[in-house]
DNA sequence: ATGCATGAGAT
DNA sequence: TCTCATGCATA
């Protein structure tokens, strides 16, 4: 809905990595004020508001969306591109000019790290202009190759040489600001370091004494508590209820209700303490060598995640809490930047137009599992590519589980069974079509598939605005 | 907070 | 080709 509610014409946003994106952070402790930001609502409302298990709005936000008419965007998109056209330039992906600070960078990196050290990127091309839906044609091949030598070393295979930082081989270490790895903390809850530095000043987000060290390779030396994390087949056998097993060497009997509970303390707490959820996400690679990004914090949090993947989550977290709860200098939690650089390609993100999602979910809403005659019909008709709409469907099915399935109804298989009836996609569900009463999405034929996730009662359709806000302030 | 994307592993 | 875990980018 977000996404959707943007201007009708999809602006191209032009791809610029650069500029990293902590508006988050700037809010919450950019400022670096701790205090600022800590006290004012550093008490919770109540907490027990904060979370509901199904902070579903997917259908719901998208059939809020009045049904707009469609000018062809087929032809539109399809015409309009050029292969890599104007926008398109080969925009190479500025392999290793600077390093990104992607996303989530903590506070403290954010405030210390001036802006001037992904300058030679910050070519911004926000200004052109794109038809309708704005795929990225113009990073063409470009990001597929390179996407596939990608550099991404998997945090724990790569633990033995560091934590928390990737960078590229090919990256120039003069470009470095030079990485701080304060005395890992997390080795054990008593770490020395933590207790001596004591500081009176609490700030989770301080500019970081000592940031800018040299020490890049830090150990860690506090492994994660569980060799190997979830797949434990044990999970699978989890049923609708709560407790199961999941493997992890704490061995913790985890219940949806423990789960629920934990992820309101975290929240509290973290915010009690100052920590934003990046700050969380890069702890956790600090101490245990397994970094997160702020999205896996937010959606553990909001109880987003799969049962499966809550239970491999949450002793890390469980961890990381009492770490951070017992350390008298909180910041030392993360001293570590994540001076991440992913030279990868990633295509760039598409942006769809309203009634495109609407159209989507349309489609979604007959058969959630278009085959790929199917995903070629629908793409066709929208005018996007088909990998896009095989994408869309992917994390849409994966939306459905996630967000419709309250942890303890994970489901044992098949929400989307193989679309049954060949998509009778006749005239697109779409373009000029008004439906009665002009509601979207139209009512879904009879026979039609529906997806458990439309179940009503976890729906966040039904709860109220102002709830609403409230479970997912 | 969430939409779209990636990549590994399973089918 | 899908699912799943996860993250970048963005609203």
């Amino acid at each position: 809905m977000s996404e959707g509610s943007q201007s009708p014409e999809c602006q191209n946003r032009s791809y610029d990595s650069s500029r990293g994106n902590c508006a988050q952070h700037v809010g919450q402790q950019g400022l670096g004020n701790a205090a600022s930001f800590q006290l004012p609502h550093g008490v919770l409302p109540d907490p027990s508001l904060f979370y509901s298990k199904a902070a579903y709005n997917g259908i719901s936000s998208t059939s809020a969306q009045p049904f707009f008419h469609f000018p062809n965007v087929a032809t539109d998109y399809r015409g309009s591109d050029p292969q890599a056209g104007e926008f398109g330039q080969p925009k190479h992906w500025y392999a290793f000019a600077a390093p990104e600070y992607t996303g989530q960078v903590p506070g403290a990196t954010a405030a210390t790290q001036p802006t001037n050290l992904s300058p030679p990127i910050a070519e911004t091309r926000e200004q052109i202009k794109l038809p309708d839906i704005k795929t990225e044609k113009d990073t063409g091949e470009d990001y597929s190759a390179a996407t596939r030598a990608q550099q991404y070393p998997t945090p724990l295979a790569s633990a033995a040489m560091h934590q928390g930082v990737f960078y590229s081989a090919a990256w120039n270490p003069s470009f470095w600001p030079g990485i701080t790895q304060i005395a890992p903390i997390g080795s054990n809850h008593q770490n020395p370091s933590t207790s001596s530095a004591s500081s009176p000043s609490m700030s989770p987000s301080p500019p970081g004494t000592g940031l800018l060290g040299n020490s890049f390779f830090t150990m860690n030396q506090n492994p994660l508590p569980n060799g190997n994390p979830a797949q434990n087949p044990a999970s699978s056998a989890r049923s609708s209820g709560s407790s199961s097993g999941c493997s992890d060497s704490e061995e913790e009997t985890l219940s949806t209700e423990e789960l629920e509970q934990f992820a309101k303390e975290l929240k509290h707490k973290r915010i009690t303490l100052g920590f934003t959820q990046a700050d969380v996400g890069l702890a956790l690679g600090n101490l245990y060598g397994k970094m997160f990004s702020q999205t896996t914090i937010c959606r553990f949090e909001a109880l987003q995640l799969s049962f499966k993947n809550m239970c491999k989550l949450k002793p890390l977290l469980q961890r990381w809490l009492n770490e951070a709860e017992n350390s008298e200098n909180p910041q030392d939690m993360y001293k570590i930047e994540r001076v991440f650089v992913d030279t990868r390609k990633r295509k760039r993100r598409t942006s769809l137009e309203g009634a495109v999602r609407a159209a989507l979910e349309s489609y979604f809403m007959k058969c959630p599992k278009p085959n790929t005659q199917e995903i070629t019909h629908i793409s066709d008709d929208l005018g996007l590519e088909r990998d896009v709409v095989r994408v869309w469907f992917c994390n849409r099915r994966q939306k459905g589980k996630r967000l419709a399935l309250p942890l303890d109804e994970e489901p044992d298989g098949q929400y989307y069974e193989q679309s049954h009836s060949p998509l009778n996609m006749a005239p697109s569900p779409i373009p000029n079509q008004v439906y009665p009463g002009s509601s979207y999405p139209p009512a879904p034929p009879p026979t039609l598939y529906m997806p458990q996730l439309h179940r009503p009662d976890v729906l966040k359709q039904g709860l109220h605005p102002g709830l609403v806000g409230h479970l997912t302030g």
